[in-house]
DNA sequence: CCGAGAGTGAGAATCGATTATCATTCTCGT
DNA sequence: ACGAGAATGATAATCGATTCTCACTCTCGG
């Protein structure tokens, strides 16, 4: 059950391989199998993260989530019902320009929310 | 020290006064002469949040925030150096087109990021 | 085969934010 | 002035997320 390195392969693995970001329970959860612990999944995406190998993403009133640290430019989006959050690809012209004078902008977030493709099936 | 409502109306005319959102802390330093508790800052905000007297500002990692409910669609600028954050008016175009089909957005939000003003003066 | 050292999981501990408790204080109509 | 009921503040309790602890397991070079 144990292997040096399997399980930040997995973790990294399914990181990578999803296209959203994923808290460290969802992460727990997809490879309850390998009976990983959560305190193994913090130390694994905690250094990772400092590694710079996966980014960390911060929405207002839930757990940290984690994604590939290559993606391009991109925004989020939170699901009103499951709240699962999905990466949004592209950004909004003018945003940093919003800012009035005097604030230096630096960096931004986006963040839009609603219904999932998943939770707006219209039921026939 | 005591008025029924005299802490009310502080904590409601602060926040009306105050052209940036205020965390329940910032409220009671700001009001710290009367001596008004934090357990008493969080009823006042709560209640008048639950009247729709005040909107509620989440932005991630720091402590719910609270502005009038009547300014207009903006969003929000957090500095980096003093952790403050401000409302920026305006609006990006185009932010809800930016999710893929399939979803439907409702609500968006927009956070800045950078130096404010004061933080950001040139020494001489 | 052995030992050093990293990895692991269960659960305790911690953290900051917020809420609950409760004895006391105040307000107000009468 | 009086009593009912709301408001207050100090502090304890709670909450969810995350980190720490620690005994144990595994890997790997020699």
């Amino acid at each position: 059950m144990l292997n040096s390195g399997s399980h930040r392969d997995a973790v990294l693995g399914l990181i990578r391989m999803t296209d959203r970001p994923l808290t460290a329970d969802e992460i727990r959860e997809a490879l309850r199998t390998s009976g990983i612990g959560s305190a193994t999944v913090y130390r694994i995406v905690n250094r990772a993260f400092e590694a710079g190998e996966i980014a960390r993403v911060e929405l207002p009133g839930s757990p940290a989530r984690f994604e590939s640290a290559d993606l391009p430019h991109h925004h989020h989006f939170e699901c009103d019902n499951c709240k699962r959050v999905f990466d949004v690809p592209g950004c909004a012209k003018g945003v940093a320009s919003l800012a009035p004078d005097g604030f230096a902008v630096e960096s931004h977030e986006i963040i839009l929310r609603g219904q999932c493709p998943d939770c707006n099936e219209v039921p026939a």
